[in-house]
DNA sequence: ACAAAAAAGCAACACGGTTGCAAAACAACT
DNA sequence: AGTTGTTTTGCAACCGTGTTGCTTTTTTGT
């Protein structure tokens, strides 16, 4: 890993007040790297047996509490996460982009660009959140 | 159990090519009776220990592999399921209204009257399915 | 360099869901 | 109705995902 990227990792857990670690490095560079969005189960993949299961779920909890990335409905019951943009503070997340499942090389993307659209309900609801996950095939597996 | 209601669950298996026994009989009228959509664990709560939790999981298989009910994404991770609207051929799905899942009574609806607005994705990508959650409070929650 | 606070590792557990197999129930046909 | 072949059930065991409690190790901040 470069200087250069491990400085960015740094920086980027002091900036979300998380303390500095190696299993925090490592993951979030998994992230940065990374286009898509990951599993527990993909990370614990990639790392080998470097770190205790529990440890990656807490980084993984850990980082979601501090805005650092946020998690994405699936169907299949596993949660993803991805990195946040920089909007999102604090315990305060707002992810207004839809999610891009991809059937053929089964990755996640968050397509920024793309706004949820808006959606009218029947009177007397109140809408707070809104989710939207599209699925079918990504850009490199046409 | 009105006779008029027994011979609704019935013909109901029947037309989907599904065989009469005793637990599909209890589960789908569950999902009669119920407007919300139905998770294995109320199912089971509210069937009591009469049928095996395996029995459970396959009859909600059966189902949806059937076309009797659709499978809804959640954010915690257990599916739910709420009767498929009678186009719902077997093996073919195509639920294309909104899920609701309401924050204090924890319920999940499906508004049929509410269609998945369209969603224009950047070139290249082909969209097979669309899925929409809102979250937020329900009517009878107001 | 040190004390206080946070994170890691370990073991054990809870829950949701699946699989294989033998026993029971169902469907269909005479 | 009785028989037979097929489907479903129940049971036991298993797997994957995620959590909790506790002790040891690492970070942090002074």
């Amino acid at each position: 890993m470069s200087a250069a990227r491990q400085q960015e990792v740094i920086s980027l857990l002091k900036v979300h007040s998380l303390s500095v670690t190696d299993g925090r490095k490592d993951i979030l560079l998994l992230f940065l790297k990374q286009k898509g969005a990951l599993a527990h189960a993909d990370i614990e993949k990639k790392l080998g047996d470097s770190y205790d299961r529990v440890t990656i779920y807490r980084t993984l909890q850990a980082f979601v509490d501090k805005g650092l990335i946020h998690s994405i409905p699936t169907k299949d019951n596993s949660i993803r996460y991805a990195l946040c943009k920089d909007e999102c503070a604090s315990g305060h997340h707002h992810d207004h982009h839809i999610h891009f499942v991809c059937k053929t090389c089964d990755n996640t993307y968050c397509l920024d660009e793309v706004a949820t659209p808006s959606v009218k309900l029947p009177k007397g609801y109140t809408i707070n959140q809104v989710e939207m996950v599209v699925s079918g095939v990504c850009l490199s597996c046409q």
